[in-house]
DNA sequence: GACAACCTGACC
DNA sequence: GGTCAGGTTGTC
C-alpha cells in the first residue's frame, strides 16, 4: 500500500512526536511479523528515539544503544503514534510504550515486517543495500542515465525498487500520465527529452502527494491514524472507464507485469 | 516476463 | 463462492 508519499508522511508525523522520547516498555503481540527473529526487549527498553528516516518505502527508527528498528508496511501496514490508553485494535503486532504515548504497528495481511538491526551495520543490510536511489534525491540526468540503458517496460521498471526506490502502483500510473508516456513503452526507446519529462513528472506527483498527506485507497492512515487526501487528486489510478481529465476518453486498465495499469490511450504514447 | 506465494477482508 | 488489492521475493 504505502508508497513513498505515504511513508514520508508517516515519518514526518512520527518525528514530530517521538524524537527524544524514551522507551518504557514493549508488547510483542505477534512474533511472526519479525523479518528475522523477535529481538530481546532489552535492546528497546530504556533506550531513546534519536531519529526517524525513510529509505525507499522502509521506515528506520534509530534508537540509542546502536539499534535501529526497520519497518516495512507492504500493502496494509500501519505505523501510528497513539495515546497509551487507546484501545488495542485487531491486528496490532507491536506496541512500543514511550513517555508520551505509544508507537503501534498494525497489519491486517501481515505482509509487512519489522527488523531490529545494529545501526552501525545498516549499510550491510541486504534488503536496504539493494534499493535504488530515491527519485526525489537524484537529478534529471542521473534519472535518464539509470533508465535509458535498461531495456524494460517502463511501468515495470519504475516499480522495480532496485532501480528507483519509493514508487508503487498508484504513483507510477499518475506520473506516466503526467509525462504522456504509455506504460508499455520500453525504457531504452524513450528519448532523453521524454525521459527527462518523466523524471519531472515523478517529482511533481510525489511532492503533490506528500502535500496531500498521501493516498488513502484502502488501509493507509498517517502517523496519527488519519486518512490522506491525495486519492481525490488521482487522475488515472482507480478511474477505469471514467473520462480522462485531458481528452475525456475513457481510461483504460490493463495488466502489465502482473500489476494493473491505468492509462489514457490518446494522451499516453 | 509470468506467476505463485505471503494473508485478510471487501466486494461482486 | 470467487476475485481482487497499495508490495516484495523467489522460481520457472
Amino acid at each position: 500500500m504505502p508508497e513513498l508519499p505515504e511513508v514520508e508522511t508517516i515519518v514526518r508525523d512520527l518525528k514530530e512526536r517521538v524524537i527524544g522520547a524514551g522507551v518504557q516498555g514493549v508488547s510483542f503481540l505477534n512474533g511472526s511479523v519479525w523479518r528475522n527473529r523477535k529481538p530481546s526487549s532489552r535492546y528497546l527498553i530504556g533506550k531513546s528515539i534519536e531519529d526517524i528516516e525513510r529509505i525507499g518505502k522502509n521506515i528506520l527508527i534509530h534508537l540509542s544503544g546502536n539499534r535501529t528498528l526497520v519497518v516495512h508496511l507492504k500493502m496494509t501496514g500501519r505505523l501510528t503514534f497513539e495515546d497509551s490508553g487507546a484501545p488495542l485494535v485487531k491486528h496490532t503486532h507491536l506496541a512500543i510504550k514511550l513517555d508520551n504515548g505509544e508507537i503501534r504497528f498494525n497489519d491486517v495481511r501481515r505482509f509487512g515486517y519489522l527488523d531490529l538491526v545494529e545501526s552501525s551495520r545498516l549499510d550491510k543490510i541486504d534488503y536496504l543495500a539493494r534499493l535504488g536511489p530515491d527519485p526525489l534525491l537524484i537529478s534529471e540526468n542521473e534519472f535518464i542515465g539509470i533508465i535509458r540503458p535498461k531495456r524494460r517496460i517502463i511501468k515495470s521498471l519504475l516499480l522495480d525498487q532496485s532501480i528507483i526506490s519509493g514508487l508503487g502502483n498508484i504513483y507510477t500510473d499518475e506520473a506516466l500520465f503526467l509525462a504522456g508516456i504509455h506504460p508499455r513503452r520500453i525504457s531504452s526507446g524513450l528519448s532523453r527529452k521524454r525521459s527527462g519529462r518523466l523524471h519531472q513528472a515523478i517529482v511533481e506527483i510525489l511532492k503533490a502527494a506528500i502535500e496531500g498527506r498521501g493516498s488513502s485507497v484502502g488501509d493507509y492512515v498517517d502517523g496519527s491514524g488519519l486518512p490522506g487526501f491525495y486519492q481525490e487528486r488521482h487522475r488515472m489510478y482507480g478511474r477505469e472507464g471514467q473520462p480522462c481529465f485531458q481528452c475525456r476518453r475513457p481510461i483504460k486498465r490493463e495488466v502489465i507485469g502482473s500489476r494493473s495499469a491505468h492509462f489514457c490511450t490518446r494522451c499516453q504514447r
